[in-house]
DNA sequence: CTGTATCCTGAATGATACTG
DNA sequence: CAGTATCATTCAGGATACAG
């Protein structure tokens, strides 16, 4: 039971350590969630989305999962330019396990502050 | 369908938030499935598992999900101290669906490598 | 409108020394 | 062995200005 261990030491390797490295930033799985809800979007309506990102990191976020082939990016050659963001069928694929996720959360995050209130008392 | 975007911005409600904001740290994912592994674990052997953690990062991790009921923690009055950290019911919980999350990943991570490769080329 | 380019700050983390 | 206390550091992220 004891032989796996190791992988969690393995810094490179580790896969657990890669999802954490690539998803644990402060906005790459909210911005995939919100592209989750709708069917596109454009730039400004997920920066008055999400509120308090900031244009640079938006940018970076979707760059950078659009690289990985989470999120297509559609430019319209207008004038003023318009830019639509998509997640793609592999994002959704990643969105299924976020949620639930976020749904064990949503149950759990009462009993987890109440146990947090206890312990700091 | 875009009704519900608004809880996005909602940043002390917002669930999504409060998932990435206490999961999104460097340890807690990793120490919770080390944990998960094993039976129970003291201290000394998580520092040399897990190997690149510091001491002190240990201990404010472990006490955060000791505080949040995600681990249990028994002290054994010996000289010198042993402690044995345990995963609880909750964290086990939770451990499911982290889980599932690092398998998507374990499939998706070359593809997801390969389009990052392509789209810095 | 959708970005880039800089500079800058703070919070998370690390390093080190010390202790019951 | 299992911590605590301090100080140092880094870098993700923010603010701002500018541009096609």
């Amino acid at each position: 039971m004891e032989n796996n261990l190791e992988i969690f030491s393995h810094f490179e390797e580790c896969p657990v350590r890669k999802v954490l490295n690539r998803f644990g930033d402060k906005w790459s799985i909210l911005v995939l969630m919100v592209l989750g809800e709708v069917d596109n979007m454009r730039f400004n309506k997920l920066h008055k989305t999400i509120g308090d990102i900031s244009q640079k990191m938006l940018t970076v976020t979707l760059r950078t999962l659009e690289a990985d082939g989470l999120v297509k990016r559609t430019i319209f050659p207008e004038i003023p330019p318009r830019v639509e963001y998509e997640i793609t069928d592999r994002g959704r694929s990643l969105l299924i396990h976020i949620n639930k996720l976020v749904f064990w959360a949503d149950e759990n995050m009462d009993a987890i502050l109440e146990s947090r209130e206890k312990f700091n008392a």
